[in-house]
DNA sequence: GCCGTTTTCGGCCCGACTGTTTTCAGTCG
């Protein structure tokens, strides 16, 4: 798929539309086109083959021309041309802070500037101080963030940011409790996006100042970055940005809701506010300057005529409307899953024997779950032979049998091979209760024929991660979505949603367009670790921003419902 | 550059903070 590529080109082009001094609204609707194709579930080579890019929201005449000649050629004669005259690396020199587009224009006009390396000698050397506008604080700030550019992380992986937060909410609650009432996390975290920019928390309290001086003491802080009376923000072990705001009683929802964001929804609530009459800003919301709300986050919706919606669904992405006509999805919760249905023992990679893992499971209060360990061409990964399995098999009959109000289902993650067929025959997979089929090997080759084909057994409940991707370290194989949605619906194969936080896939793009479609999608830690059961969160939160509701989540359902799903009894 | 039960032209979200200013531009979220 090529859409990231368009993405990215379409944001480029802004920089350098931004760079220039183009006026804002252009620049934005540049920015708003990217974002809406980076919502795409759909090739947008497709698309465009099918004359239909003008469907997409914000993609107007002009822009699909230049998006047109990008997927011709590879390039936008417009841009193109534009970039002979902007600096070399002008896309990393805005990747610094407090270095913007107006700056980097005149330390390009006046000094030559092109590089992140010609900006560390024009500071050094006094140069970039000579600059109109310029003193000795912002020469300092650019100094250290050209500094702290190497160091920090680009992007926070969920799971990372998940447990900080937990950590620092605990923090402060211990060492601030006379001084705080409510907290909570707020931005991207909050929405559980799959990779974060930086930390939000917002607290509720009225002594401002003592609150983000303790928040400034908590151990892992490496630098501070500023600490005032409503806003600290500090760097952890030189990588996380972390921001807290203190808010007052009276303003905490409102404050809530806008640094929940996302910007885009912000954007459109506050177009609908203005409409209305009314005015929303982090401190409330007002009618002819006169505060209407803002204690509690549900007085701003509600004063627009809107229901409160899960933060999940904050991005612009049809929530507003689904809102005011009274649609909102009912979206599944951590409290709906009664299962783990793909999770690993030592028989092949995981950490703890059978009966260890079942103890630590049955803890969580799920009612059931599944053990499904690699297939033996999953060498790497200690697959189990046919008769290595079978013995499995055995060994969870005889721990059923023990067990009151609980059930092992005897699965396995049946790998798919390079020609498509399952690693195990029918005679093996007619004996498990329960089978996830993964691609694990040969990525280039064909894998939507191969899941296709895997989705046609009758014995398959679950593809596992669906696409492959890796968030960190490699994109996901190039799959057929619509296919493989197509194929699911039909043949009554559910997708998963792979809690890992480095995979999370399906995606969230993806699990809406699914569950739009009817299909099921299963929400699994694949554990190979007790620690790991807690990923279901990052799961569910994934599911949530896909609009997953409970009856769409197959590991919600009790096991006599669940049984009766599966395509094998059906 | 996009868009329309206010508009095919004239709108397009809002505020805080910082540093450099003597009234505001730039940056950020």
């Amino acid at each position: 798929m090529q859409n990231n590529a368009v993405v990215d080109i379409l944001e480029k082009f802004s920089d350098v539309l931004e760079f220039k001094g183009e006026v804002g609204f252009k620049i934005n609707a540049y920015r708003k086109a990217a974002r809406n194709i980076a919502d795409l579930s759909e090739d947008i080579l497709k698309v465009w083959r099918e004359g239909r890019l003008g469907d997409i929201p914000g993609v107007g005449k002009a822009l699909q021309d230049k998006i047109g000649q990008f997927l011709e050629t590879g390039h936008i004669r417009q841009l193109d041309e534009h970039l002979r005259t902007v600096p070399k690396d002008l896309f990393k020199l805005l990747e610094i802070h407090n270095f913007g587009p107006k700056t980097a224009a005149l330390a390009f006009n006046e000094l030559g500037i092109e590089t992140l390396e010609q900006l560390g000698d024009a500071i050094a050397d006094g140069r970039l101080a000579t600059l109109p506008g310029m003193g000795p604080k912002k020469v300092e700030n650019i100094k250290k963030s050209l500094e702290h550019h190497a160091l920090a992380a680009k992007q926070i992986s969920i799971g990372a940011a998940t447990k900080i937060v937990a950590e620092l909410i605990e923090f402060l609650q211990e060492k601030a409790h006379d001084k705080i009432g409510r907290i909570s996390p707020a931005g991207s975290v909050r929405r559980y996006k799959e990779t974060v920019h930086d930390i939000d928390i917002i607290v509720e309290t009225e002594h401002g100042s003592d609150v983000i001086e303790i928040f400034t003491t908590f151990p892992h802080v490496t630098r501070i970055l500023g600490a005032g009376p409503t806003k600290g923000s500090v760097l952890l072990d030189d990588r996380y940005q972390v921001d807290l705001r203190a808010i007052p009683s009276e303003s905490y929802g409102a404050a809530q809701q806008y640094f929940t964001g996302s910007k885009a929804h912000n954007v459109k609530l506050r177009e609908m506010a203005r409409k209305q009459g009314y005015k929303i800003n982090e401190w409330g919301i007002y009618r002819d300057d006169m505060r209407v709300g803002g204690e509690n986050e549900e007085d701003i919706y509600e004063t627009l005529g809107l229901d409160w919606m899960p933060p999940e669904l904050r991005e612009d992405r049809g929530e507003i409307e689904a809102a005011l006509e009274k649609k909102l999805p009912t979206l599944v919760t951590l409290d709906d899953i009664q299962a783990d249905l793909h999770m690993h023992t030592t028989s092949s990679d995981g950490h703890h024997s059978l009966t260890e893992l079942v103890e630590f499971v049955r803890k969580r209060g799920y009612s059931y779950m599944a053990v499904c360990n690699h297939s033996k061409s999953a060498m790497y990964a200690n697959g189990l032979s046919e008769d290595r399995l079978l013995a499995e098999i055995e060994a969870i009959h005889q721990l059923n049998s023990g067990l009151q109000d609980f059930v092992v289902l005897a699965g396995s993650e049946v790998d798919i091979l390079p020609d498509g067929s399952l690693d195990f025959k029918e005679n093996i997979l007619r004996q498990l209760d329960f089978v996830v089929a993964s691609i694990h090997s040969a990525f280039k080759t064909d894998p939507t024929a191969r899941t296709l084909a895997a989705m046609e057994n009758k014995y398959v409940d679950v593809i596992g991660h669906p696409t492959g991707r890796l968030i960190s370290r490699r994109e996901g194989f190039e799959l057929d979505m619509d296919k493989v949605i197509e194929t699911a619906a039909r043949t009554g194969t559910a997708l998963e949603v792979n809690s890992f936080w480095d995979r999370l896939d399906l995606n969230d793009i993806n699990v809406r367009t699914a569950v739009s479609r009817g299909v099921k999608i299963s929400i699994n830690t694949d554990t190979h670790h007790e620690k790991h059961l807690s990923l279901m969160a990052l799961g569910v939160g994934t599911a949530r921003r896909g609009w997953a509701q409970k009856q769409d989540v197959i590991n919600s359902f009790s096991l006599r419902e669940l049984t009766s799903w599966q395509k094998r009894n059906r």
